[in-house]
DNA sequence: TGCAAAATTGTAAGCGCTTACAGTTGGTTT
DNA sequence: AAACCAACTGTAAGCGCTTACAATTTTGCA
């Protein structure tokens, strides 16, 4: 099988009569081409079975038909999710997907959103999950001229969509609170190396209001580093079981989190409810499995949601009115892993 | 901040007062360029804060920076590992990754390697995994000039990291065997709808091959597909409990789907090892917990691994010998699930 | 029916980089 | 010292597509 010379937009020029102009105008469904020139153009197209080249196109100003996904991790299950969802929606569209995964990295992070514009020069735009941005790289993205939309992050200038995060950890801590637990700790989703993913940052919030609201205080011991994997949860639950004051319930700022806690609680002859009552956010399949009490957040939808807006803004640019804002609901799951305190 | 005329090789080649042949040269480390031209070329290029573009560069012939990484789906653990290792060494190495998710569908692969130029167009190299290809993918894929590399992917015509699916599942099935257990039933990673991720007919066939040696036979009804979700092993261990002959030990082909028996048989009251032997293969980190028996594969390893590969051979094309062949190894972890035959 | 305005279509100039091929330069060889 | 070479460097022709701007065809109306 010979590799031909591939088949350019001059082909479909030559082979439906039209200019090369033209033959662009009406691949990329410009309003200024008759509906005549616009069949004989497809009919070619499909004939020859012409494939544009992006590197030429972007070259010539023209779309790099790509976007970036930018993860804080891509291992965590909620990320997993999101990012296939996502990907779903934009390979339905055409899209080519970009993964970019800041891997709790500063660094990173650093190396991605300082250069945008070599960044701009690779997609078209940017789906931002629970990334954690500073004003300036806000602003700088915001006019990088890249479309962006993003999961999970409020008070940013572009589409967002996401859960009230903060509402969601004040649910699962004032169901804690309802049961009469007031000793607790926390399991954040901060990572050791105080990386913080973003939504993480409003989970701890809601925890502490909801502590503020019942006039509780926080100890700061009980304010630990699980990130989100079930490993971190395992040591920062064992880091509190060491504590010499136990708290008498948990919020996990993540379900994996509190996987790990169980694990810690098991290797140390505790477990949920009976010696401490746990709860987690998110969800997991498994955590109906483990009976682990959560608030139920939509990952998925949340995923597609955010890649279906940035579609949206990527096929109409002109669209700029305000930013839209969408929050989704969550809901508490109460299982077996927390009980009214004795 | 205005949107500056982006610095070309055109710039670079002013200030170093060279001609822009051979800022380009320098820029990729071509051989014949003098050290002091290339030293002059790589201050400029520093100065300007120069990045070349990768449109141009493609266009003109040269290289994507971009690779792709194909999964039969994103979402199960395994591959979410994999892609996150294989992500951080493309990255390291300068290369973005696009990320494509087959999504267990037939359909959207027949679409991806059905049009290999649009692939390579975009992309310089492939990584593979767990993808199940047929023959004539496999050769096209070799003609298409593309790089490509694979995890978990044997007799194909370039380097490739795995373990040994077969043996793997011949150790598990195995295991249960050596317990006693001769009514053995089979998760595999088969989709219900008949798609199949090329580790799960390796895994199905070490099964077979295991009760074959022990002159077993298996009853169809007893192999049931699962896929390589936790929803789907629930589904699957009821489909079994509901059989009349129930078996006395059953092997799922990825521990999720473990998980998901798991979960079947508490909802039957049933559970393992009581009512019936299980093992899985992974070694999800959830499996310790669980008190899952399992067969542990290296998972970021392997993803890591081939990336490594994979960037090797683009970075030297030239090294156009024979596909390297790699296996990992993989250990028995026997847990509670499993035990002896009463 | 005739002419300006509107709608289409075509011409041609790049976009920034790679690369075949054509110089240059300076050291060797005879 | 003339003739050669090897090692560099420069010239210029694209890669395939987008897009001002010009040219042409239609259409709308008086």
């Amino acid at each position: 099988m010979a590799r031909a010379r591939r088949t350019t937009i001059a082909d479909v020029a030559l082979l439906s009569g039209l200019s090369i102009c033209t033959v662009s105008r009406a691949l990329r469904n410009l309003s200024n081409v008759s509906d005549k020139a616009q069949a004989q153009v497809a009919d070619a197209a499909q004939k020859l079975g012409y494939k544009a080249s992006s590197a030429a196109a972007r070259l010539a100003g023209g779309s790099t038909g790509a976007i970036a996904i930018v993860a804080p991790s891509a291992t965590s299950w909620f990320f997993a999710q999101a990012v296939e969802a996502a990907e779903e929606v934009f390979a339905d569209s055409g899209w080519d997907c970009v993964l970019i995964s800041l891997r709790n990295k500063p660094s990173v992070r650093k190396k991605v959103f300082g250069d945008l514009d070599a960044l701009a020069q690779r997609v078209d735009g940017v789906l931002l999950l629970n990334v954690d941005l500073d004003a300036e790289e806000i602003s700088d993205l915001e006019a990088s001229g890249l479309a962006v939309a993003s999961v999970g992050m409020s008070r940013v200038p572009w589409d967002n969509v996401g859960i009230d995060d903060e509402h969601a950890a004040w649910t699962a801590t004032n169901h804690l609170l309802e049961l009469g637990h007031w000793e607790l700790a926390v399991l954040t989703g901060h990572e050791m190396d105080g990386t913080s993913v973003l939504s993480s940052r409003d989970r701890l919030t809601g925890f502490r209001r909801a502590l503020a609201e019942s006039d509780l205080t926080v100890h700061p011991d009980l304010v630990v580093a699980a990130g989100s994997t079930i490993e971190g949860g395992r040591r920062a639950m064992t880091e509190i079981l060491a504590n010499r004051d136990m708290p008498t319930a948990v919020f996990a700022a993540c379900d994996e989190a509190g996987f790990g806690a169980l694990m810690a609680l098991r290797e140390h002859g505790r477990n949920a409810p009976k010696d401490v009552s746990l709860i987690g956010l998110d969800d997991h399949p498994m955590s109906w499995f483990m009976g682990l009490s959560t608030v139920a957040q939509p990952v998925a939808d949340q995923g597609a949601f955010a890649a279906n807006l940035l579609c949206e803004r990527l096929a109409d640019p002109s669209a700029h009115d305000r930013a839209a804002r969408h929050m989704l609901g969550v809901k508490l799951i109460e299982r077996k892993t927390t009980r009214h305190k004795r």
